[in-house]
RNA sequence: GGCGGUAUAGCCAAGUGGUAAGGCAGAGGUCUGCAAAACCUUCAUCACCGGUUCAAAUCCGGUUACCGCCUCCA
């Protein structure tokens, strides 16, 4: 049985669609003036890997995620950079669909753009004014937050604090134009040249927040079972989404909301942001980090707890993921000269090991229980792959699991056999020397294998040989 | 100031009442012509103080440190 953790009553639930069998969540995207750091890369891989799990445990997962692609941030963006909004959107969106692939995210099931539903984001704000939850001020729209009565739950905050801390931070020109200083903007009235559309109060463009209540209620129903989003999020950002949502439809919005935790650099583990400058972007590092270690290092951390980044922390992702490579690969060597049938006993190991891998995950998809679980499966490969007597069937077995439970964290694995004729004579020169004792020899070829990248290992069974990562 | 989080070996990290999973690094060993890979062995009393209990990393009270949200932020 899953259990999630709910970040609106702080709790772990038991987790149950709304329709057996289907997953309807919302992941907020990026506002794309930038290429996205580390930080928001591990908001997309930290959900990309709870998706990976609940389609491996047999959910359809219908999963959307926006561009936020005009804003104030766009705006200034596009000023700096020469451009125009709609351009700079575009470049940022193609990086952003770049840099997750390259770390093996699945691609969603849609990826609405803010400006392409200003139709729709208009008629919920006129909603939102006939019901009495939002007043125009001289072409801006704000909502009236204190009218929702469970404003700040999901914040954990009580109202009046909320006030007493806004009011500090509020301009004094906003603060005349609304009722209470925590009402929020639903819709902005442009400065001249800004880009902006037509409006029944006159040309502007979408407030923050309600893009993400219209793209989601629009593609997922009003209410719908899993909203996520980095824990930044969770006041104001996702409290107005809800503020927004449940006075227009009168229904709940969302059942379930989980929130990941941030990206630290740092010995006092401080938060990466853009705004504090202290960013390293995917971009960047994947000109020199294996992109399979970076998922590897994200998707293997909870997605609640920080991930304090460091160098250090990608190399050893990257051996970690190397070892079940290894032996994954060891398994693959002795299919050639495996037995038919399989091995009874060490089928019922690699059954109890997923069902702990199970049980792991299940319990707020607890990865780091999940994947000793894959390590564990990995040694038993390792051990079994050298036993002088090994059985196809089993071999195939362990191999299709190490497969599937990898997937679920992101990570490829594959034969890194290679079909090289002339390496397949050098082999079989140096097995010619050593038996003659000519170990210079055979010594001499291993090194020159070496140095295109070809790893030899001596088994056995023969010699192995795979390309260095 | 309000609210929330974290503190476990050199590093990452699991673990919510019964005497500390796993991984990396380190040390020793097996295998090997030598390697490599793999495997085996070894490596902590859980920030601090006090309390409850037969028994606490785990519960209660307090202290300290760091982080975050309350304003743009994944």
């Amino acid at each position: 049985m899953l259990k999630v953790y709910n970040s609106l009553t702080n709790e772990k639930e038991k987790f149950e669609p709304i329709t057996p069998g289907v997953v309807n969540m919302y992941v907020c995207g990026p506002t794309v003036y930038n290429y996205i750091h580390i930080g928001n890369a591990r908001s997309v891989v930290a959900f990309d890997t709870i998706r990976r799990y609940l389609e491996y445990c047999g959910y359809q997962v219908n999963y959307v995620s926006n561009f936020t692609d005009v804003d104030d941030k766009m705006i200034n963006e596009a000023k700096k950079e020469g451009t125009t909004v709609p351009k700079l959107a575009d470049k940022y969106i193609n990086a952003y669909m770049e840099d997750t692939k390259a770390l093996n995210v699945k691609p969603a099931t849609v990826n609405p753009r803010a400006t392409d539903n200003i139709r729709d984001i208009i008629a919920f704000v006129v909603d939102l004014i006939d019901k009495g939850y939002a007043y125009n001020v001289n072409g801006t729209v704000y909502y009236r937050a204190r009218k929702f009565k469970s404003y700040g739950l999901l914040g954990h905050e009580n109202i009046d604090d909320l006030e007493s801390g806004a009011s500090e931070h509020v301009s004094s020109e906003e603060l005349a134009q609304k009722e209470d200083p925590i009402d929020f903007a639903l819709w902005k009235k442009a400065k001249p040249d800004e880009i902006s559309w037509d409006s029944p109060w006159g040309k502007g463009r979408p407030g923050w927040h309600i893009e993400c209540s219209v793209m989601s209620t629009k593609y997922l129903g009003n209410t719908f079972d899993i909203h996520g989003g980095g824990i930044d999020l969770e006041f104001p950002h996702h409290e107005n989404e809800r503020a927004q949502s449940e006075a227009k439809t009168d229904q709940k919005f969302v059942n379930y909301w989980l929130h990941n935790g941030f990206v630290t650099v740092g010995d006092d583990d401080e938060k990466m942001s853009k705004s504090k400058g202290n960013f390293v972007t995917v971009h960047d590092l994947l000109k020199k980090d294996n992109p399979q270690a970076l998922r590897f290092l994200i998707s293997t951390t909870q997605y609640r707890r920080p991930i304090r980044f460091s160098q250090q922390g990608v190399d050893e992702a990257a051996t970690n993921l190397q070892k079940i490579q290894t032996a994954f690969d060891n398994l693959n060597y002795r299919l050639k000269d495996a037995e038919a049938y399989n091995d009874p006993k060490l089928d019922q190991e690699i059954r109890q090991i997923q069902a702990d891998f199970q049980d792991a995950m299940n319990d707020d998809f607890n990865v780091q229980n999940g994947i000793a679980k894959v390590y564990e499966l990995a040694k038993l490969g390792n051990v079994y792959a050298e036993r002088p007597v090994v059985f196809k069937e089993s071999i195939k077995l362990l191999m299709k699991r190490l497969e599937q439970l990898s997937s679920i964290f992101g990570i490829k694995l594959q034969s890194s056999e290679l079909n090289d004729d002339k390496v397949k004579e050098l082999i079989q020169e140096r097995n010619n020397a050593r038996e003659n004792k000519q170990f210079a020899r055979s010594d001499e070829i291993r090194d020159e294998l070496k140095n295109k990248g070809i790893i030899l290992e001596d088994t056995p069974q023969g010699t192995r040989f795979r390309r260095e990562n």
